[in-house]
RNA sequence: GCGCCCGUAGCUCAGUUGGAUAGAGCACGAGCCUUCUAAGCUUGGGGCCGCAGGUUCGAAUCCUGCCGGGCGCGCCA
């Protein structure tokens, strides 16, 4: 994916004034009023939690007074007169602990709607990044079946992290890890290697124990039996797994793509964890860990709690991890020198970071205790030059009409992601997946998901933007010109509101990137939503209230570009989390 | 035993990185359809933000210690 090309950033109400207010500190300290240098980082310019506040509210004074040796309110009144000076500025009032509460000229709302407007897809796009490259691993499932739903949470809060951080001025690689060096990867092997047979008419019987019974074998066995005949039908395993593992792993990736392209999800690099070996990566983050001295051959102590029969003390190469906070360190060699899966993805995590600023990795959250190490072994391999977060994802509960869905591995009768894409549509999955904390469990139900009622964020969402495509549909049908300029000055106060909340569109795309949690979109998504509903019912009560009024064109004209503000901002949102919006319900 | 995550209304959860009187949906009570799709909206009750300390102008948010729940805990992946 080609990196993005710089774009013009719109500079948004709040970065404005939150320059006003820096230059009006900088007056006060020129004309002495103020300690010169004061650190400025905490101040903000922000809408105030409470509309009646006003517009916009700044901290300033608060976070000032004490290191400029006054006391907040009687900074407050030195720093208000300077921004009531603004043209823009109608009032000013000082509040509470020392609040500035500021309250702007009207225009200035309709101005912002006419940059929502005139934006489009672009509104709320930021620099924030600026340009900083970013990778996102996500998935990154083994490689040995296709892709069930466990793995769908986990896909969707990538995929729309690495949106967001897209968004907000990051170059992002999206990036997959195939785990194609491990044991399980023989076992898919050797499943495959029956297949093979059954595919040339030998009798194979029941798949044994341990390896991998789904049907999804049979296309590779056939598949492998047109290319080798039986030339390995009855040779030993030494002859062909290596080969059968090879050609399996490729064939399942193919699955798993195929799968995340169900849900519009396109990874630009898969990373093999056995190239990762097979290149020399792990020796030399070994030795590179070794000349920092943070690698030794010893004797980790027995494990505390469940009690394990089979524990031997054993030499193991092991790195120093607690010196980063790990409660204990981690070997990157098994005793017969192989790679532990920690010291190949130590290494892998190296070769990540040479090409990045900031990684990031989104893992299910029985991973938990493994975050340390591999936080650990980054700091140390690029002594603290890249940072790794690791977001934990949580289960997802499946309920169909609020009964669990069983699901057994065992027999293989797990949910798979394809069957749910197939059921509720790509959208419906990519929104639900976002409607909680990655850290917090998800409960899915399949009757819920697509039930047409408030209860259902995805439908709450689509139904307001479907009501504001229909407006600007009927708007034409009562012949009314909308090419002509609408003059939204017509616009009033509570119409108004609804510019307010659309206009932190940027504000919460920079915050969810910043900290990397894609739900913020659509829990904000479901309040703009709300705010729309409510604005359209007064309709209802008032028809004067209506979006639409037959006999007043420009009235109209003024109250559909607040709807098409509004239904941009959806869309945006809606575009980030990667679902489409719905122009009607049907 | 140790580590990580979590604890907010009866239930399910938000909470703008430390701000003002803690919010939303469900459920419960009372209302709004000859409609710009009522597939929606308005309104009421409901809170020791797990407990106890601390940090400061200010704490649901940060720190410490408890209590409770989940996940994990030598060479697996």
């Amino acid at each position: 994916m080609p990196s993005p090309l710089p774009r013009e950033i719109q500079v948004t109400l709040y970065a404005r004034f939150a320059a006003h207010l820096n230059d009006a500190l900088d007056a006060l300290e020129r004309e002495g009023q103020l300690a010169p240098g004061l650190e400025r980082q905490a101040v903000a310019v922000e809408p105030p939690r409470d509309a009646s506040h006003g517009d916009l509210a700044t901290n300033a004074a608060m976070v000032l007074a004490k290191r400029a040796g006054t006391n907040p309110r009687a900074l407050a009144a030195l720093i208000a007169p300077k921004l009531e000076a603004l043209d823009s500025v109608r009032s000013v009032e000082i509040a509470g602990p020392g609040f500035i509460n500021i309250r702007l000229d009207p225009s200035l709302w309709t101005e912002e709607l006419g940059a929502i407007l005139s934006g489009g897809d672009e509104y709320g796009r930021s620099d924030l990044g600026r340009g900083q490259r970013v990778n996102v691993e996500y998935v990154s499932a083994n490689p040995t079946g296709p892709m069930h739903m466990g793995h769908c949470r986990g896909a969707v809060v990538g995929d729309a992290l690495a949106a967001l951080l897209e968004h907000a001025g990051y170059q992002v690689v999206r990036e997959y890890y195939v785990n194609d060096a491990g044991g399980q990867v023989d076992f898919l092997a050797r499943s495959a290697w029956l297949r093979y047979r059954e595919a040339l008419g030998h009798d194979i019987g029941e798949i044994p124990e341990g390896l991998y019974p789904g049907d999804y074998l049979k296309p590779v066995g056939k598949r492998l039996a047109e290319e080798f005949g039986e030339l390995y039908a009855d040779a030993p395993e030494g002859e062909w797994l290596a080969t059968f593992r090879k050609r399996s792993v490729a064939a399942m990736l193919e699955l798993i793509k195929a799968d995340l392209a169900l849900l519009g999800i396109h990874h630009a690099l898969f990373a093999s964890e056995a190239e990762v070996q097979a290149s020399g990566a792990v020796d030399r983050a070994l030795e590179t860990l070794r000349g920092k001295g943070l690698i030794y051959q010893g004797v980790l102590e027995a494990p505390k709690g469940e009690v394990n029969e089979d524990w031997e003390p054993v030499e193991l190469t092991l790195f120093r991890s607690t010196r980063f906070g790990d409660d204990q360190d981690r070997p990157m060699k098994k005793s017969d020198g192989s790679w532990t899966y920690f010291g190949a993805d130590a290494a892998y995590h190296l070769q990540k970071a040479e090409q990045a600023d900031q990684l990031i990795n989104i893992w299910g959250a029985d991973h938990a205790g493994t975050v340390k190490r591999i936080q650990a072994a980054v700091q140390a391999l690029t002594d603290g030059r890249v940072a790794l977060d690791v977001k934990l994802v949580q289960m997802v509960r499946l309920f169909r009409a609020g009964e669990p869905v069983k699901m057994s591995k065992r027999s293989g009768s797990f949910v798979t992601l394809a069957d749910v894409v197939r059921e509720v549509g790509k959208d419906v999955v990519r929104f639900m997946m976002l409607t909680r904390r990655a850290d917090a469990p998800l409960d899915f139900d399949f009757a819920k998901v697509v039930e047409a009622s408030k209860d259902n964020p995805v439908f709450y969402v689509q139904y307001a933007h479907a009501r504001i495509r229909s407006l600007h549909r009927r708007a034409k049908e009562a012949g009314i010109d909308l090419a002509a300029t609408a003059d939204l000055s017509l616009l009033d106060d509570e119409e108004l509101a609804l510019v307010r909340l659309a206009a932190q569109y940027p504000r919460i795309v920079e915050g969810a990137a910043l900290a990397h949690e894609p739900h913020r979109i659509a829990f904000y998504l479901s309040d703009l939503a709300a705010a729309l509903h409510a604005q359209w019912n007064k309709g209802n009560d008032d028809p004067s209230r209506r979006f639409l009024i037959a006999d007043n064109a420009p009235l109209t004209r003024a109250r559909l570009e607040l709807a098409s503000a509004i239904g941009q901002i959806v869309r945006n949102g809606l575009a980030l989390m990667g679902v489409a919006a719905a122009e009607e319900m049907l």
